[in-house]
DNA sequence: TTAGGGTTAG
């Protein structure tokens, strides 16, 4: 019997039908191997039934692998897949144009984008699906420059640009920020004749919104003709990321007025909105009706929402109560949610029993350690953070290390801490000094506890001043001009006393500084931080 | 019967 997965009644009744079947082909094995895999969560139990109907002696075709080649996508270990693979490679059918497509978004969708070129490159002959999976690949793994050379290439060749492949480049655009470029992708589809396309406007909208530019992509919301719930979501959660919990709410409730039905994405949306600003009971009065007025039965992210938004403020005690009474096992999302909570408010005995949850259900998730690390660095606990340490190095764990990066002029620089490769690191640290001194004398003064090291409060000033998020505001100043904003991104939170820095120095040069972090964004001016100094 | 896209918390 095949594992039980979560996924909703209807793979059950594909797999009735198909055990009731007096025997099976390569057709009804491969149909229910694709239900198991588009039901989205029984990637494993897929994969099982691919091994079965080859012990059956069923040879797979070129579908069969297709579908399996996914599910092996899903999976953490690459090795499945590659062992698929090669029994293609023996069956002779690896080169079929179908197969090879699963390969490369299988190996794309695991990060390895390495691998997927090499198995584009050799593709006999390469369709417009075949294209678009490498480009989605490249631009899902933050590579936007290969997927833009991808897409002129893609012109050359005549196949055709489709919409998808639009889709793909404005979300890589997205996730880096590159701005700049989204803006040149806007611009070749409405000459393509796009302008209309839902998907397209869509992919805009989250475009604008996750590069900063909130009313660009509330522009583009506007002037479409035809919304669906992923329009709507979009900009509730484009809202919600930048602060304006009253917008994204009034989006909310004018969505149900034009009779669209929320999904539970939507919901997401609408819980992170109150918990950004704090908005305890209108949270809650929206997770209570989810069920009640919309059939929606909240999941783990719906749950780590209500962590979040009790944690967030500081109800850490409401919080832990709420993970006790929910009706499914919090899960290590639920955890890491509260953890970060524990970091914020300083709580390090709930912080650790947060951590050692998160541990016992991911025992190598290096996010656990190095908050718990932060912890107790914060708390000055430095045994404790040094046994931290030593125990990540054992299991070979690595940070990811916080970086900081901004367009300028179609070109995203990208900064580590203490970054000096820059071929202008000269002039950019020239200008965190100069900075440094006049919002000292603004009355800027630098909090050391976000220095997690156990060093001197003055060198520990210094190692302030190398923070990314500072150089890429500093790069920003020096090769920017003054009348625009400065978008800086940072893949982590933005450090607290940055933040404070970032405000003075908002205020010291008269320019708006706009910040995504991890997190949310903060329009920084004149001193003032949209986020309220709450996120 | 197959592969590719647009919305997700932290």
């Amino acid at each position: 019997m095949y594992a039980k997965c979560a996924a909703d009644g209807s793979v059950d009744d594909s797999r009735k039908v198909f055990e009731q079947m007096p025997e099976h082909n390569v057709m009804s094995w491969t149909a229910i191997i694709t239900a198991y895999v588009q039901s989205g969560e029984c990637d494993k139990e897929a994969i099982e039934l691919f091994c079965k109907m080859i012990s059956g002696h069923i040879r797979p075709n070129h579908f069969s692998f297709s579908s399996v080649l996914k599910a092996c996508g899903n999976l953490s270990d690459p090795y499945t897949g590659e062992q698929v693979y090669s029994y293609a490679v023996k069956l002779g059918i690896a080169s079929v144009n179908c197969v090879g497509n699963s390969l490369i978004s299988m190996y794309a969708r695991s990060g390895r984008m390495e691998d997927a070129r090499k198995a584009f490159d050799i593709l006999f002959e390469k369709n417009l699906v075949s294209y678009n999976a490498i480009v989605d690949g490249y631009a899902k793994n933050l590579k936007s420059e290969e997927a833009f050379l991808l897409f002129n290439e893609i012109a050359d060749t005549g196949i055709g640009i489709s919409a998808f492949t639009f889709a793909s480049l404005l979300s890589g655009a997205a996730s880096i920020g590159a701005m700049g470029k989204g803006e040149q992708i806007h611009g070749r589809l409405l000459k393509g004749g796009y302008k209309s396309n839902q998907c397209i406007c869509n992919a805009l909208i989250s475009m604008y919104s996750r590069c900063g530019n909130i009313e660009a992509a509330f522009q583009v919301f506007n002037e479409m003709e035809d919304r669906n719930v992923i329009s709507w979501t979009s900009m509730i959660t484009g809202f919600a990321k930048h602060g304006f919990a009253t917008r994204a709410l009034e989006m909310f409730h004018k969505m149900l007025e034009t009779g669209t039905k929320p999904n539970e994405i939507t919901y997401v949306a609408v819980l992170s909105a109150c918990s950004h600003v704090g908005m305890i009971s209108e949270g809650q009065k929206h997770f209570n009706s989810m069920y009640k007025e919309h059939g929606i039965v909240p999941r783990m992210e719906h749950y780590a929402c209500m962590v979040d938004l009790l944690g967030r403020s500081g109800l850490l005690v409401e919080a832990m109560e709420f993970i006790n009474s929910m009706p499914l096992m919090a899960d290590a999302l639920v955890w890491r949610t509260l953890l970060g909570a524990c970091r914020v408010h300083g709580n390090t005995e709930l912080g650790r029993h947060a951590a050692e949850m998160i541990l016992e259900q991911e025992p190598d998730d290096p996010a656990a350690y190095i908050l718990l690390s932060n912890l107790h660095a914060s708390a000055g606990q430095w045994k404790d953070v040094v046994k931290i340490r030593k125990s990540m190095k054992e299991r070979n764990l690595i940070k990811e290390a916080g970086c900081s990066w901004i367009e300028v002029e179609n070109r995203v620089h990208r900064f580590h801490v203490g970054e000096t490769s820059h071929p202008q690191a000269w002039q950019i640290y020239q200008e965190l000094d100069q900075l440094a001194s006049k919002i000292k004398e603004m009355g800027y003064i630098p909090d050391t506890d976000f220095v997690l090291h156990d060093i001197e409060e003055e060198q520990k000033e210094q190692f302030l001043f190398q923070h990314s998020e500072k150089i890429a505001v500093a790069f920003g100043l020096i090769s920017t001009s003054q009348s625009k904003p400065i978008r800086i991104f940072k893949n982590l939170r933005v450090c607290g006393d940055c933040h404070t820095a970032i405000k003075y120095i908002s205020m010291a040069t008269g320019r708006e500084i706009v910040v995504r972090d991890s997190n949310r964004f903060h329009h920084i001016k004149n001193g003032v931080c949209s986020c309220n100094d709450y996120w």
